[in-house]
DNA sequence: TTCATATATGAATGATTGCTCATATATTCA
DNA sequence: TGAATATATGAGCAATCATTCATATATGAA
């Protein structure tokens, strides 16, 4: 009967769940990333910086912005090591810390696409 | 000279940058899905949910938490479409709506792991 | 050194959010 | 139908967070 063998793949399965969930200190790590990526501001740095590296006054302008929130949240993006400085004359330029970031991005979007084709 | 060429190339990027941008409302619906991921309660039931369909209550039970805070969370989730439902008998199992939803998080990982390979 | 400019930072505040508790809804079973 | 079980939902509360404002720090120019 193939009704109990679905049961009782489900009742494994469901047996060995818990461990083998990530531990929670490299969960913590990948929500904090999203956390991260979860807010209009840092998303829209995070693309800013993907077509070249910007000093913070530049991203200010761009998303019209004040300075201060922009430096913030820069910090916590830095926190997280998704982004790195330089300073650059006068200003401190910031840039992506790897391709992977934008990737991520993208992969989302196409998460998204797909979801609109089912309507 | 290469310095003023570097200069250049970066006036002109940081001009078309705005335009660039994706629109705010492609932006929100991404944003959107990384503050959903951007929860621990949420990862875990993701993660669950990559193992095997489950109800509210088995849910529960694996994160060891209310059933009122997991329907919640739910609930949030399936606003997003990132999961799905069906009654199963007594029950209501939940399954992730597409497999991209995994991948993101397996890409997260990899850069969180390329990243402490710098170090 | 002094002034001007660019960035960082701390405190305060309003908004968002995750959980709990109580309760409503819905389905199965007797 | 009535009782039991599974899930959903609304209000309330504490915690988190993004922005602002004021100010500190740091660099470059004169």
């Amino acid at each position: 009967m193939p009704e109990q063998n679905f049961e009782m793949e489900h009742q494994k399965a469901l047996h060995n769940l818990k461990k083998n969930l990530p531990d929670n200190e490299d969960l913590e790590a990948m929500v904090n990333i999203f956390k991260a990526f979860g807010d209009m501001t840092r998303a829209k740095i995070i693309f800013a910086l993907a077509e070249t590296p910007l000093s913070v006054g530049e991203i200010a302008d761009t998303l019209d912005m004040s300075q201060s929130s922009i430096s913030h949240q820069l910090s916590i993006l830095k926190g997280l090591n998704l982004v790195s400085n330089a300073r650059r004359g006068r200003n401190i330029h910031y840039r992506l810390s790897d391709q992977h970031i934008i990737t991520i991005f993208k992969q989302t979007q196409d998460h998204i696409i797909e979801d609109e084709n089912d309507f």
